[in-house]
DNA sequence: CGCCAGCTTGAGGTGCGTCAAGAGGAGTGG
DNA sequence: CCACTCCTCTTGACGCACCTCAAGCTGGCG
């Protein structure tokens, strides 16, 4: 999806309808944000918003994967958020943003300027609700990830971030098999680390690991071949089989 | 603040009536709220909530502090949130229980069955927004802590919590001094070390440490003396001089 | 007084980080 | 077509921060 197909897109066609802030909206409610909406696209590798910086836009990914990252002072980083289609960027009622967003592949993103986006949404109870709902969601997962974080083995968090990774790609090309998947890995071996709390050695390392005991099959550096997916999960140490994660 | 006390609070007396959910209602909300709370309280120790039940109902922790955790199949566990007193417990619009909840000390809350108070959120937009708000500050408090545990050394790790610790309790307690600050403990190390992924034994080592050059002063185990908090926040890492955490 | 939970401290092991060398693949230019 | 560069990724050797196991201390309470 290029950004000049998008350009002239009604929201009513739009890829993310069903899954973004605007999803409960009725068609009057989705008329009104139809207005005030225009698109954005970001080369891959673009940043999107540093930390700090006034937002004075708030928006969802159409397509495309950006990541949320920390940094500290001596450059330690940490990713604290993967943005997929559908997902929301940017806290309505803050000031500045709290973490860099950076686009990781090409991104395209609808977009509503801050002001006029929290004024609608005073007076628009199916967005107020969603995006609250949307939240709840990420909250969720970064609770969720605090768990891989704190107490996983660098082997179980490499396979607890692919069987996340699987199982998007599942729920949205819909390639229901249920044992095999395959899918194109979209991060770097340093983006990984980071998301991890690794270095990228021990990512390579231990992506190496799991290629040897079979768990994963690597068609290429990034496609990765899941044969069992329960493997997979089972290595992540989860109990719960996977469902979870916005 | 004992339970009897409580029984018969208003709410336009509550201890927590500035800051918790109900924070933006005017006296007619408030007393729709009054008429369908009720109180309950937990001993210090007892489970409020375990993962995977039925909530029917959800609430503020009025006083006292409950800790959100999650566990592994092999018995890890890691504490994924830290509630105290105005904290929300409890998801609208959820079945389950995510994660257990448990009483640290012991704990008052104030609980609304679940279907009354969604009921009411429908139509009390204060309560919606209040709670977005609540729900967004988590949000940033669960990804810094994702900066904690992914990125900091043990050392760094003790300094942010108590950092943060020392930062509520200054901001409940008024204890404006900028440089001294004083506070109870009230975590034992053994969930200290389940809230920073360490063991127990590193806890007590680098809380030996900190001691040692300064940083802090144990009054007795659990009882802390920070001489000056921007030596503690420097400890931690921070570039930010310790705002941020709902 | 003895008991027990919570805490401290030590000695030794290990998982992951650090540093360093090199392999593979994509793009560019001759 | 090769030669060259740049970037990502892999692999190895080594060291250290933190974990594990174990012993002993402390303070509150019967």
């Amino acid at each position: 999806m290029t950004l000049p197909q998008l350009q002239s897109l009604q929201c009513s066609d739009c890829p993310i309808r069903h899954r973004a802030v605007c999803s409960r909206c009725e068609t009057d409610e989705l008329q009104m944000l139809d207005t005030i909406k225009y698109y954005r696209s970001f080369e891959a590798g673009q940043p999107i918003i540093w930390s700090g910086d006034q937002m004075n836009f708030v928006g969802s990914v159409v397509t495309g994967i950006a990541t949320l990252t920390q940094t500290m002072e001596d450059g330690r980083t940490q990713m604290v958020g993967l943005l997929l289609p559908s997902d929301f960027v940017g806290r309505p009622g803050r000031e500045g943003a709290a973490y860099d967003v950076v686009a990781t592949t090409d991104v395209v993103m609808c977009c509503f300027r801050k002001k006029p986006f929290e004024d609608l949404m005073l007076e628009t109870p199916h967005i107020a609700h969603r995006l609250l709902e949307m939240t709840l969601d990420e909250l969720d997962a970064a609770r969720e990830w605090m768990l891989v974080l704190g107490r996983k083995t660098a082997r179980e968090k490499i396979a607890s971030l692919l069987a996340i990774l699987a199982q998007r790609d599942v729920s949205l090309s819909k390639n229901a098999a249920s044992g095999e998947v395959t899918f194109d890995l979209k991060l770097t071996r340093e983006a990984m680390a980071d998301y991890l709390g690794l270095t990228l050695e021990t990512v390579s390392r231990q992506m190496s690991a799991l290629k040897k005991s079979g768990v994963i099959v690597l068609e290429s550096k990034r496609r990765v071949k899941v044969p069992d997916m329960r493997l997979l999960i089972e290595e992540a140490g989860d109990d719960t089989d996977g469902g979870v994660v916005g």
